[in-house]
DNA sequence: GTCTATATCCTGATAGAC
DNA sequence: GTCTATCAGGATATAGAC
C-alpha cells in the first residue's frame, strides 16, 4: 500500500470511522445519527453507506477495528501463560492477560482513539446491536477465561464464580467508560487525572480484593421461602 | 392509589409513567420513543405532552418517583446509624445504608417495577438529560456518602477513596441493570436466577474485600505484573 | 381539562447524476 | 467510484376539537 494506493475513498474511509468513534463516546449508538457523523467528518451523508453500507455495518467495522486486535492479544497472552507453567494461572496473571494488552492498545491507538474509554462504553451501551454483536463475536475468548479464572479461585461454587466475574466486569466497564454517574454527582473523582494505567493499576488490588474475598453466606443455594423474619429492615 | 379517587386523568399518567419505565429498562432513554411509550400505554401521543410536558420531563417524573424516595430512605438510615454511636461507622454499615432501602423499595414495588435495574440502568445510561439529572438531584446525598466512607476509611488517600467509590458504583450499577455483556457473552450467568437480595448479598463480600484492599503502590514496581520481567515501555 | 389530529423536523436509506 | 437530491417513515411538540 504505497501512499498513492491511500487514495481519497480510504482517507473518507477513515474519517468516518475516527468520527464514529468520538462522537459514539460521547452519545452512544442512538445517540449518534449518521448525520451527526457525516458532519463531523466532513463527508457527504451517502457516503456512510456507500462505504459500510447501514449505520449498523458502520458501527460494527468500527468496534472491529480496535476489539478484535485486543481480543486476539489477550487470547495470545493467555497462551503464554497457561504454557509457562502447567500449575493454574493465579489471579494477578489472569488480570494482567486481561489489563496489559488494553492498555498496550490504548498506548498505541492514543490520542486518535480514546481505546479504553471505547471498550467500556462498548460493554455498557443499551443498543441491541452493540450487545449482539459483543455477544456473537466475543464468547470464544471470554469463555476461556471464565474457564481460567474458575481454575484460579476453585474455592468458589460456579454460580459465586459468574457472579463475580459479573462484578468485575462492571467495574471495569464503568470504570473505563467514564460513565461519570458519582462524577457528575459528588464531584468524587479529580479534575484532571485521567492515565489509562494509573487507572488499572489502582483497579487492580481492589478487584483483586474482591475476587478472592471468602463466600458469602447465603442460607440455601435453593431457598425455597424467602423469610421476613430474618429480612434486613427489622434488626438495628 | 385509592380505587375511586383516581380519575381518568390520574390512571392515564400511571399509565404512562409505568409503560416509560418498563421501555427504558429495556431500550434506554434514547432508544425509548414517545411512541413506543404511548403505544405501550394505550393513549394517545399528545396525552404524555399535556401531562407532563416534555419527554425530557417524563424521564425525570418517572425517575424522581423511584429515586426520591430511595435517597431519601439512606440519608435517613445513614443518620439513624451516626447517631447511634459516637464512632465513626464502618465500611459494612454504609453498605447497609445504601442498599436495605434500595431492597425495601424494590420489593414494595415489585411486580410493578423491577426497581434495582431501573436504578442500575439509569446510571448507565449515555444520555446527557438523565446524567444531569442524576448528578444536579442527588449530589447532597451522595456526598453525605463519601464523606462517611473517607471516615471508615481513613488509610486511603482521599484520590484513592474516589477511585474505590467509583469502583463500587460500577460493580453495583453495572450488575443492576443487568447489563450483560457478560452473560450474552460467555453465558456466564445462571438462567433463572434473580433475586435481588440474593444479588446484593452476594455483592457485599465483593465490595467490601475490595474498598478494604491495601491501596497499590503507584511508585513501587514491586506490585508490576507477574511471570514477565520486562512491561511494555515502562515510563513514568 | 383531556386527548385527537396535525405540524415540523430529523432519521436511515437509496436512486441516479457526475 | 463518489456524492447530490430525495424518499418514506419516525421523532418530538403543538394547535385545536371535545
Amino acid at each position: 500500500m504505497p501512499p498513492k494506493s491511500a487514495t481519497n475513498a480510504e482517507r473518507t474511509r477513515e474519517r468516518i470511522l475516527q468520527a464514529t468513534e468520538r462522537l459514539f463516546l460521547e452519545h452512544g449508538f442512538d445517540g449518534t445519527s449518521l448525520r451527526l457523523i457525516t458532519a463531523a467528518a466532513g463527508v457527504n451523508l451517502g457516503a456512510v453507506n456507500y462505504h459500510f453500507g447501514s449505520k449498523d455495518a458502520l458501527f460494527e467495522a468500527m468496534l472491529a477495528r480496535r476489539l478484535d486486535p485486543l481480543h486476539a492479544a489477550r487470547l495470545a497472552l493467555l497462551d503464554e501463560y497457561q504454557a509457562a507453567g502447567q500449575a493454574p494461572l493465579s489471579c494477578e496473571q489472569l488480570l494482567a492477560a486481561l489489563f496489559k494488552p488494553a492498555l498496550a492498545l490504548a498506548r498505541e491507538a492514543s490520542p486518535h482513539c480514546d481505546f479504553l474509554r471505547l471498550l467500556g462504553r462498548a460493554y455498557v451501551d443499551p443498543s441491541p446491536v452493540l450487545r449482539k454483536l459483543l455477544a456473537e463475536r466475543y464468547a470464544p475468548a471470554i469463555a476461556r477465561f471464565k474457564d481460567a479464572f474458575a481454575e484460579a479461585l476453585p474455592q468458589l461454587s460456579r454460580q459465586e464464580l459468574s457472579w463475580r466475574l459479573h462484578f468485575m466486569m462492571g467495574a471495569l466497564a464503568y470504570t473505563l467508560a467514564g460513565a461519570d454517574a458519582w462524577r457528575l454527582i459528588a464531584a468524587i473523582q479529580p479534575e484532571a487525572e485521567r492515565d489509562d494505567e494509573l487507572l488499572l493499576r489502582r483497579l487492580t488490588p481492589f478487584l483483586l480484593a474482591g475476587l478472592q474475598a471468602p463466600a458469602p453466606l447465603l442460607d440455601d443455594e435453593s431457598r425455597t421461602t424467602p423469610h421476613r423474619a430474618a429480612s434486613p429492615e427489622e434488626s438495628r
